[in-house]
This record gives C-alpha cells, structure tokens and sequence, in this order.
DNA sequence: TAACATTATGGGTAATAGTGGGTAATTATC
DNA sequence: GATAATTACCCACTATTACCCATAATGTTA
C-alpha cells in the first residue's frame, strides 16, 4: 500500500455505539506504524473537538516538548497541565475501535453521529454540527499562508 | 517515448461508472513515476473541480509544508484543517481506474460524463458544463496571464 | 489486411469494513 | 468480600470495496 506512516488525511462519518466505541477509519489504522502498538493518545483538542495522536507521535513530539517548558512559570504548569490532564491512552479493539472517555465525549459534544478527520500527523473527532459551525478561513488568510505551501 | 515524469497535459472524456470508478487516461498513467506507487491524491479543487496530484507530489510540496506549522496558532489549525480534510490517497486498480469519494463527486457534481485535463503537475476533473462554462473567460484577462509565460 | 495488443468499460464474487450484541473478565462501590 | 458497573473480548450480520475476469472498441504491427 505505501502510504506515508503516521499521516491522516479525509474525511469520515462514524456512529459513537450505545457502549462509547468509536470505529477508527481503516484508512487510518492502516496508516498507523506498528510500533505504535495499535494505540492512539486521545486528549482534548484546541478546538472543540477530540484529538487522537499515534502513541509514538504523542511520546517524541508533545511527551518532550512539554519537558522542555520550565515548570517555574505558571503559565507553563497550566498549559502542561491542561494537555495532559485529559490526555488517555486508548488502545484499538479487534474491530479497530476505540473508547471515548466520558469527559472527552461530553467536552466535544459528542452524541451518536461523528466525524473524523485526518489532520496530517493527527487526527480529530468531531461532533458533525459544530464542524459545519467552524468558521472558514477567508479569502486573505488563506493566500497569506498558502505562500508557505506551494499548490 | 520518453515522456516527462509526472507532467500532465491534454483533455480526455470518461464515464464514471455505477460503482463510481473512473478511468484515468493511459497516458497520465504512463506518466506518473514508480514512486507514486499508482497513486494520487485526489482533493477539492480551487475552482469547482475535483484535483489529483501525484503520492510523491502531494507529500512533497503540501503534506511537509503542513507539518511544519504550529497548530498553537488557530489560523494555521484552520488552514490545515481546510486542506487535509478532502484529501483522500487513491491507487489505480487493475485497469487504471480510481475510486472517487462521494464527498468529491458531489462538490464537482460529477455524474456519469466527466472531463478529465492535465494541469502540468496536477490532474484536474471536470463536470463537461462546469468546464465549459470556466473557459469563457474574457480575453483580456487571457491576454493579462499570458505576459508571465512566454508563450 | 490479418493478427495481435491495448484501452475503456462492465459485472461477478470474495474479502473487508462498519456496526451491534452477548458474555467473561476486570474494576469500582459499599 | 459480595455486588454492581464497566470494560475487554468474541461472534455475527450487512454493505461496501477490492480484485479478477470479460468484452467491445481502438490502435499497432507484421
């Protein structure tokens, strides 16, 4: 198959079970490198939404990035704090789902009917409204930062 | 022949057939180097029409760029928000054909009859009438473009 | 022009994906 | 430590997709 590994794009609709299991896309379980151990962190998203990092990804890039910030600031022991708070350790079942603690699924509002998408290294859970609800970037914005990536 | 790998020139007609393949036309696929692995990534279109870039292409010059922005900033989380989520890997089946998504096919409203035009390094699909309706673009604003390329 | 190769398209079927539910194992609660 | 609640694991059903084979049309070669 070749895909990259550890890189989520699309779009996908999924149905929360009356059990809190949510199918994670074949796509995206395919994408995920063995060692990973078929385990996402999920955690609360800077949107309201939920956040599913490869276990991997979330170790290297978010675990020792938040080592780095000094625990003498405030500041920085609230943000660690709040990222890590919420932050859980799923793992997929053998239909390739996983649990959505209580907290997560009521901080994204999210009810029967969701959708997932691939944000490159991670991947969001969304509840389908407040998706629609999210604003678009306007015409200016986007050519700002579409000189950063060559379409 | 010697083509150039991975550039894409020329219009063609297919039918999207009722389990929603769709050819693509043997001289893009001839085109496209071994490293894409017969695969493109296929996306919504700056206009209405459906995009595909080649693998390589794609991770290259959008996947990488995407990466590397902060997702701390809410602009850049929309931004790549807005990219990946359309963005679907295909891979060419046996006879060359490719799965749109039903997303895709709706934006573009592709139906039965689709044009498909070679864009340099990209691929482009088209409703016919949509297409038809794009090239009435005034001469003047031709004539504006055309002293960036020497033609 | 005959024989052959390639291309565009359609269809059957096996494999896979998404979903739901039962039950044993584990954890929490009193 | 007994009971209730939750979770993990297994099995099952259905719809979709991937894979293979077929064929007609077109192009190519001897």
């Amino acid at each position: 198959m070749t895909i990259t590994e550890n890189t989520f794009t699309g779009e996908f609709s999924y149905t929360l079970d009356a059990k809190g299991r949510l199918n994670i896309p074949s796509k995206f379980r395919s994408a995920l490198s063995p060692d990973n151990d078929k385990s996402f962190v999920i955690t609360k998203g800077m949107d309201l939404c939920v956040v599913a990092y490869p276990l991997v990804e979330w170790q290297q890039r978010v675990e020792s990035g938040l080592r780095e910030l000094s625990a003498t600031s405030q500041l920085n022991r609230l943000f660690v704090r709040s990222l890590t708070r919420f932050a859980t350790t799923v793992k997929l079942d053998g239909q390739g789902r996983i649990q959505i603690t209580q907290f997560l699924k009521e901080y994204a509002s999210l009810d029967r009917d969701v959708r997932i998408i691939g944000v490159v290294n991670k991947i969001e859970i969304w509840n389908p409204d407040d998706l629609q609800r999210m604003q678009d970037l306007s015409q200016d914005d986007f050519d700002d930062l579409s000189d950063k990536v060559i379409l």
